[in-house]
DNA sequence: AAATCTAACACAAACGTTTGTGTTAGATTT
DNA sequence: AAATCTAACACAAACGTTTGTGTTAGATTT
């Protein structure tokens, strides 16, 4: 038997626990910091020896106790993420690039949802710091207007990094979608396509991606030497429902229907369609139909819908890697905030192609 | 100053880092035993002491470190779940409904995705158990054929609870939707709806969920004394464009074109609806269709289409509840692997109602 | 030949909890 | 009045790592 060493109590290894470095320290009679060097490759343990504990804790199915690293550590491999809902098209495909990404460089995501709700964005918040996040990524809750519980996620120094819904200033790191581009090349466009009257179903004002999609549609009817009016901007929800009953409402309008409806969601913009045909009239020929976010059934629809995609996937992943560089740059200084913002990109498809029908 | 207890070093807190319990004992002159079994409610500890940590820990705002505890009391408060990928409606669906009814439990969930690769899937599993996950939740990815990988998770006592796509064999934990009874419902409805030679798109048929749609399929045509007839079952991979395919080769049998087709996928219907809606047959008067998913499209097309609903949150909750139950009873002895089977619900829509049209 | 350097390891403390086992003072029982 | 009990705390080890600081033997330099 080769001598022992650091064995502060010289404890057999019990069958059914899963074996630890100690086990390991046992075996080969070395100490649990050559064990750990050696895994971890670092340069004051000779390679004859790295051969050997790679070797046995493969033999021995050595896992390591992540857990135990970070606490030791003080910076885990988890990465958080709290998003309003897991559902439809949007966030899935943002947390699925938020995964991939992370995955790659070694983290773990826990996902959280606010349910809309900034009550539970902010147990959300203190559930992740209590399981030690390296990270947060976050799209905030609709009803989130006080952001004070993300002063504690700052003050630990632990990244923060918003994608899509984000807090407005400049010193905070966000990605987010160029909304008002998406708005401003959906209704030029539309514009393009020859219609003279094009109204909006504008989303609630006090979220800066509607807003903004907003500010795209006026500044494309400014470019054309359109005046905007008043009659065909009409506040939404944006639900199906609703989008009908807007386009309705839109028809009969004493200044006369518009020729055309930026929708500043998709579900809408179907509810429009819907409403369209129920009264017989055609589309896009009587009235021109473009909705955002490239949701699904929008290539399905007849006709189908002409629509801003979001790059769900890219956003997810450009969040990532925001948070990446702050957690590589953290033992440096101050790391200068900073806002990404990617291009949308218009699909356009029949609801809008006048000189395809 | 009051005497200080159980200080090995007595050092002073250090302003910038969060406040551990070592820092109330020392503020107020205990034990960080006293500390720990005040936060937890022990009983060998006094009203007045519980309510004067109580209230300091909100004071200084003390956050606990769930990475200390569970390395302590070897269990974490994480839950792993692996899906193949997180789109489409069903895996976002089953994970909305898995995190909400975790988070009641207090459980954290960690996400992974196996992109429908047995290797990868591999994978997740060390990286959960890595994570010190307290249970693993999964959905087998399509490659997966060899199961050992799991061996690991029970060897260590972990419980694991399979979702939607399951191993065969009755010593493991699920929760399933009972295909067979989602194609009999289906393809009964057909039946009753006047059709007389009913297709089948079937897919994979290595996975149980498609062989018992086609179990159930069959179970309706020989419950109807209808003999199936081997040329109207399609093998598909289920996508749109196989779906048309499929309906093109159907329509131009020598014995005649069916009168109604049950998918086993939603797409592979809509591929079918837009291939009979090219050619000028009328839905359900010429052909009458069936899917299987309830995805959200099927509200939308023209005709909407028939579906069968998965449960999807349900089956989420349930996995769920199904861990819970074995995590506490792990104390216990040997838990008896139970499948849960949710019952599947048709949604009766346009496409297969010969009376409405 | 003495002094210095380097490679390759070991010591031991630390991260922040939890928990089985003392210990003490006062209350209760005999 | 002595013995026993209980309430309310403290001691100290432990979970599985990581890491700054020794220590030693052999190689290299002066």
């Amino acid at each position: 038997m080769p001598a022992r060493a650091n064995a502060r109590k010289e404890k057999p290894a019990v069958p059914g626990s899963p074996v630890s470095m100690a086990d390991l320290a046992r075996e080969l009679g070395v100490s649990m910091t050559t064990i750990s060097r050696a895994l971890s490759d670092h340069h004051s343990i000779g390679p004859a020896m790295k051969q050997t504990v790679l070797k046995l804790a493969k033999k021995l199915n050595y896992q390591p106790n992540h857990l135990a690293a970070a606490l030791r550590k003080g910076k885990s491999k988890l990465l958080g993420v709290i998003v309003p809902y897991i559902e439809g098209r949007f966030f899935p495909s943002v947390v699925h690039g938020i995964e991939t990404e992370a995955r790659k460089a070694g983290f773990s995501v826990i996902i959280c949802q606010s349910n809309e709700d900034a009550t539970d964005e902010r147990r959300n918040v203190d559930t992740l710091l209590n399981a030690q996040v390296a990270g947060i990524l976050v799209s905030l809750a609709r009803t989130t207007t006080d952001a004070h519980h993300f002063d504690k996620v700052r003050k630990r120094g632990i990244p923060l990094v918003f994608f899509d819904r984000a807090l407005d200033g400049a010193d905070i790191n966000a990605v987010v979608l160029n909304d008002r581009e998406g708005g401003y090349l959906s209704t030029k466009h539309l514009l393009e396509q020859g219609c003279r009257r094009v109204a909006h179903f504008a989303g609630l004002q006090h979220l800066s991606i509607y807003k903004n999609r907003r500010q795209g549609y006026l500044d494309a009817l400014r470019e054309a030497g359109i005046a905007p009016d008043e009659n065909l901007i009409v506040p939404s929800s944006l639900t199906v429902a609703e989008g009908a009953e807007s386009m309705a409402r839109l028809l009969a309008l004493p200044g006369g229907p518009p020729d055309g409806v930026f929708a500043a969601g998709d579900s809408s913009a179907l509810g429009a369609l819907q409403e369209l045909k129920r009264r017989g009239l055609r589309v896009p020929q009587d009235v021109a139909l473009a909705g955002f976010s490239n949701e699904g059934f929008t290539a399905i629809t007849e006709p189908m819908i002409t629509s801003v995609d979001q790059r769900c996937e890219e956003m997810g992943q450009a969040a990532v890697r925001l948070f990446l560089e702050l957690f590589r740059a953290e033992a440096g200084q101050t790391f200068v905030a900073r806002q990404v913002m990617l291009q949308p990109q218009l699909f356009i498809r029949e609801s809008s192609l006048h000189g395809e029908q």
